[in-house]
DNA sequence: TACAATCCCGACGAAATCACTCGGGATTGA
DNA sequence: TCAATCCCGAGTGATTTCGTCGGGATTGTA
């Protein structure tokens, strides 16, 4: 019962995008680098999460990946489905409704509750935090401070 | 993300352990007629519920299986960790303190946060099931109808 | 125009894991 | 004695995971 390397290195990825968020497009190389991750790999994860409209890309010299949104806007929910597929614990417990392989014992089945109930808890785990709360804020964000303090 | 084989099986056995609870051993051989599963695999997997004394086996003929506590007084989380180890969504997020493995980025890892949120919506869902939900009643159980009334 | 940096993409492969099977031994009731 | 059962380790084919590799297309810069 676990994620594969793909959510993982998937999501530290998005984190290093939630950093840079701004700063126009970071290359994976950088993002590699900096995660200590084989940059061939993330290659492949990033593809899922242009796909999913997560990032963008820009080619060519000084090109990269950027987030299409501010990382408050990202629940990772989103990153996690886009990088994994949608959430299942068990085949007949899947979120997508094409794949809903019902299993021919359905109509005795009394487990499917089970997988459905935690299904339901992970993906509200992953609905209630956003990219933001995993990008660390910066050390001497002045402008953030004033902002906190002033809202709050 | 998805549970294996050894959690849909192993659970679907103990439900089946439920039904016939207080009625004797059963046999390995009949559990896995009903459910329509391998024998020999099913083998294993009670191990790992005798193991974690969640049921008893008596050898010989007419030996089998039976359960230790009343469905109602076992929970779905103890079936799952004796079935497939700690939950732990990702390595660095286990619940179990001995192989809890820093990895050596700790110190700067933002990312954990989100592991442990989701093993703890998934230990979470597991802790608030107990066998006995989906163990499934039984049509003419006047008895238990009769303690639910009188309750109620 | 060359060239380097980057994204894009498909194919390949080693290693691990999964989902079993097999064979046989030990124990017990009839 | 015999059949039914649990006990247990070893083996195995298929699949998945976790990457690597090689090369193409696109773009800024000198």
């Amino acid at each position: 019962m676990s994620f594969s390397t793909k959510g993982e290195y998937g999501v530290r990825l998005m984190v290093q995008l939630g950093r840079r968020f701004g700063t126009g497009p970071a290359s994976l190389s950088d993002v590699a680098a900096d995660e200590e991750l084989p940059r061939a790999y993330l290659e492949q994860l990033v593809m899922s999460l242009r796909d999913a409209g997560l990032v963008a890309s820009t080619r060519g010299a000084h090109g990269g990946y950027e987030l299409t949104r501010a990382p408050a806007d990202i629940r990772m929910s989103e990153i996690l489905r886009a990088l994994e597929g949608p959430i299942a614990p068990m085949m007949c417990a899947t979120e997508d409704p094409e794949h809903a392989l019902t299993c021919d014992r359905s109509s005795r089945c009394t487990v499917n509750v089970l997988w459905v109930r935690v299904r339901d808890a992970i993906s509200g785990a992953l609905d209630s935090m956003t990219l933001a709360d995993l990008v660390p804020t910066p050390l001497f964000a002045v402008d953030d401070l004033q902002g906190a303090l002033t809202s709050s």
